[in-house]
DNA sequence: AATCTAATTCGATGGTTGTCAAAATAGTAT
DNA sequence: ATACTATTTTGACAACCATCGAATTAGATT
């Protein structure tokens, strides 16, 4: 059995419903159950087909096939459709979709973008939003907790890019370094 | 405008999370508002796929644009994602699906298999399903609430087959006509 | 006005998949 | 056991669509 993360089953429900031919076979056994044949000709497929369809919903939970006399009726798992369409309507379950996503990309494809093979900096963005992401990236190099002179803060910066004083004025402003007194301090979270 | 049917709008709604990147899309958006070139730097897809996916949830009213400077920052219409998702929850709208598909379909396709040019029936079919397809279909030549003599009866099944007797009695075994001191009538309903 | 940048549109392409026909399978009736 | 029938599987084909690169548009900064 191959093991399925939750968000790949929740794409899997989607795919499964996003076809006519399937939407409608749901439709259809939400009534009654139905044999292969009595939907083909209803939804004018083949038989073939419409039992291709019904074994991607089996797989998917959705309907399951009990045996009867000559036939095998189909039917529909009305407790797997709803507990899936319940899930929809947690927002915790868009948000472990999201969860598998590398949410630093961003930053590192702008750090990557701006910086030299010896990882200094080509040029300071002028774009905010990507200034941003080159000055949460150099901020790492302060550890939390320890205070530092101006002196060490511009060695620290020059290893990025000579223009040090811009780095200090931008990392302050934006509020990631804290000044007091002649002292420079990463700041908390 | 296009007009759009409901079950049309349903189709369309899990077809557009029925893709990966689009389910992705949304479960950011979800936490908060990326612009085209965030998203496409998270998922490592170019700008301009990024945005037909981001028209494509746009269009099912699924997200919306808002400018802000520089960039458009797309944001999650949450009302009408919930709203959709409560639609699968309440069973008529499944029912609506099949609705609009002929549920006769079935009867239809198995008289035609069993009859001649003419409208006389090839054979009597065997199999029991199939059976009571035609005889659902020949019992609407009996009126509701008249009642008939065999005479008069024999006459309308011959219209169908020879074999009137092995017809009658299947038409009243299947409790389709009725009958009491030599009189038929079609069951109501 | 001129220039830069984000976003969109367009055309092309590769992969996915719904559909069918034919063959294989399974299960029932005779 | 044999024949029949519904169902499933397989292979092939066509339509759709996600993705990309290139060209274009829209907006904002200088």
């Amino acid at each position: 059995m191959t093991a399925k993360s939750n968000s790949e089953e929740l794409l899997e429900f989607f795919k499964v419903l996003a076809d006519a031919s399937r939407l409608k076979i749901v439709g259809l056994l939400s009534q009654k159950g139905f044999t292969v044949e009595q939907l083909a000709a209803m939804l004018e497929l083949r038989p073939s087909t419409v039992s291709h369809h019904l074994s991607r919903l089996a797989r998917a939970g959705l309907v399951s096939a009990r045996a009867e006399g000559y036939y095998s009726v189909y039917e529909l798992e009305t407790d797997a459709l709803e507990a899936m369409a319940r899930r929809l309507l947690s927002r915790e379950e868009l948000l472990a979709v999201a969860g598998e996503i590398d949410l630093d990309a961003f930053d590192r494809k702008v750090v990557a973008d701006f910086s030299l093979p010896d990882g200094r900096l080509k040029i300071i963005p002028a774009q905010r939003k990507k200034l941003l992401a080159i000055l949460r990236h150099i901020v790492t190099d302060f550890r939390l907790g320890s205070r530092y002179g101006e002196k060490r803060v511009n060695e620290l910066l020059s290893r990025h890019h000579d223009d040090t004083a811009t780095l200090r004025r931008e990392l302050v402003g934006a509020g990631l370094l804290q000044r007091e007194a002649g002292k420079y301090w990463r700041t908390e979270t």
